[in-house]
DNA sequence: CATCAATACATAATAATCTTATGTATATTT
DNA sequence: AAATATACATAAGATTATTATGTATTGATG
């Protein structure tokens, strides 16, 4: 079972902070993997979402980039920079916060496994 | 504190659905107060997307109205198809599987307040 | 060794959904 | 009397995702 879409509208950014912040440093299609395994393959992020994203958060100083070669092919790494990591706590905070909320308006049982 | 818009993207539908589901039937504003009350103030459902969503759950047969007057002010009351029922309970158990994902993902504490 | 799958980037056209603004009208409170 | 609350609706614009397409390298398979 893959999601529906409109369910993962809007935590993408939330997604790709928390990776960040627990990996130091990321390439993309990297972070649509690990994302892909750690969620079974109920969330699948596609690229036309996942480097636009990237880029805007690049863009507001968000996250920094380093590019290397591995032989021919170029990868290019994500990291959080100063702000980008107050950014995450302030993120983050903020959706579990929001998923609380949620969880009482749905009156949804949580499970523990 | 108020979510950020981007957070309450794609869960309005969901909303939707469970106060229907609870309150058996309800007009638009009154979707609009409830979610503010239950939620302290920090969803804040606003026209311009509530009432193309509840109009679109109607066209596709989720949600059947009635309309009442109240003195000389029209009340559009919604409420829940035998369709819509069922697509509920689907809606509601896809969310709460999401909600688990996405607290395993992003490794959030769960406050059980 | 040729082909397919996987890796790795990127962007454009389109679609979906929300925000913001605007509009109309009645009812209630100050 | 005027301001606020109730109650509907829609249109323009913004945002963000989907789908499709493009390029190129690397690894696996028959």
């Amino acid at each position: 079972m893959i999601y529906s879409s409109e369910l993962i509208k809007g935590t993408l950014k939330t997604i790709i902070l928390k990776l960040l912040k627990e990996n130091k440093r990321m390439y993309g299609y990297e972070i649509t993997q690990t994302v892909k395994e750690m969620t079974s393959g109920k969330i699948q992020l596609t690229e036309g979402a996942l480097y636009p994203s990237l880029h805007a958060l690049e863009a507001e100083g968000i996250l920094v980039t380093e590019t290397e070669y591995i032989g021919k092919r170029v990868r290019k790494y994500y990291s959080l920079s100063p702000e980008g990591k107050t950014m995450t706590k302030e993120k983050l905070s903020e959706f579990a916060d929001f998923m609380n909320t949620m969880r009482f308006l749905l009156d949804l049982k949580i499970s523990n496994a």
